[in-house]
DNA sequence: TCGTCGTTTCACAACCTGTTCACGGCCGGT
DNA sequence: ACCGGCCGTGAACAGGTTGTGAAACGACGA
C-alpha cells in the first residue's frame, strides 16, 4: 500500500505530493523548485548533502561547472522559513560540501567566547 | 557488512565518510582539517600519535621541518569540543611526542584552588 | 501585447579556511 | 631556580566558497 509521503520536521511539515508545506499549519507558499529542493532536503535530514547530490535530485540532470541555482534556491528557502518560524533554523550549510537540513533552535545558549 | 565507518568516544561520535561529527546528537561544524585530523586521533584512541604520523595521515604529505600547523589544529579542535562538551576532554599533550586521544572528564574531582 | 510569476544568471560583498608568524607560557633536565 | 626547547594561542594573510540583491529571461494567462 502506497503510502503519502509526510515529512516532518519540528513544526514544519512537508507533503511533496501534494506540493505543499505547512509550517505549525499555516501553509507556505513555495514555488516547485524551492518545494522540491526543501523536500529533498528533508528526506536526508541530519546529513549532508552534495549540491551535485541536490541539483540533479530537483533537477533532474548533472551539475554544471559553477552552477549557482542551489545556493539561490537555499537562499530563498532559507528566507521563508526565517519569516514563518524564525525561532529555528532548518538549513546549514557545510563548507565545501553542501547543505544540512535539521531544525535547530536559531538563539542557542549565545556563551563563552568563540566563532564557529 | 562494513560500510561507514563511525567513530565513538563518549558523546562524540564521529562519521568520517560523512564529513561529520556529532556531540551528543548535535553536529558539530568542523572544517575539512578539523575532522580529518580528529578521526585520525580517534582511530588511535588511548595511544599516544606523533606529529609526524597525524601530519601524513591528514595532510597527505611529510612534515615539513618547523610546520606547527599540527598543534593549530590540535588547538582548533580543542576549542569546539570544549564548546560543546565541556566536561570532557580529549585530546592529551604528550610532552616531546605528540597527541593522544581519549575522552577523560575534564574536572576529575574539585576545581581550581587546588594544585598550583 | 502586457503584466506577472518563477527561474536562471550575474556581480559583488561577506565569510570561511588553511597556513604561517610571533610571542609568551610551560616543561624537563641540570 | 635557570635555561633552552616544546607547546598554546591569537592574529594576519591570500584564496577560494557562499550569501545576497537585482537584472535578464521565459512561460503563461489576461
Amino acid at each position: 500500500m502506497q503510502q503519502v509521503e509526510i515529512l516532518n520536521a519540528g513544526e514544519l511539515e512537508i507533503r511533496p505530493s501534494e506540493h505543499l508545506a505547512r509550517a505549525r499549519g499555516r501553509a507556505l507558499s513555495l514555488s516547485v523548485r524551492e518545494l522540491d529542493l526543501l523536500a529533498a532536503l528533508a528526506r536526508r535530514e541530519g546529513s549532508i548533502v552534495g549540491r551535485e547530490e541536490l541539483y540533479e535530485t530537483v533537477w533532474g540532470a548533472p551539475l554544471r561547472g559553477a552552477d549557482r541555482s542551489v545556493d539561490v534556491y537555499v537562499h530563498k528557502l532559507r528566507s521563508k522559513l526565517a519569516i514563518a518560524l524564525p525561532e529555528w533554523v532548518f538549513i546549514h550549510t557545510h563548507f565545501g560540501f553542501g547543505y544540512r537540513f535539521q531544525p535547530e533552535p536559531s538563539h542557542p545558549f549565545h556563551r563563552s567566547s568563540t566563532r564557529q
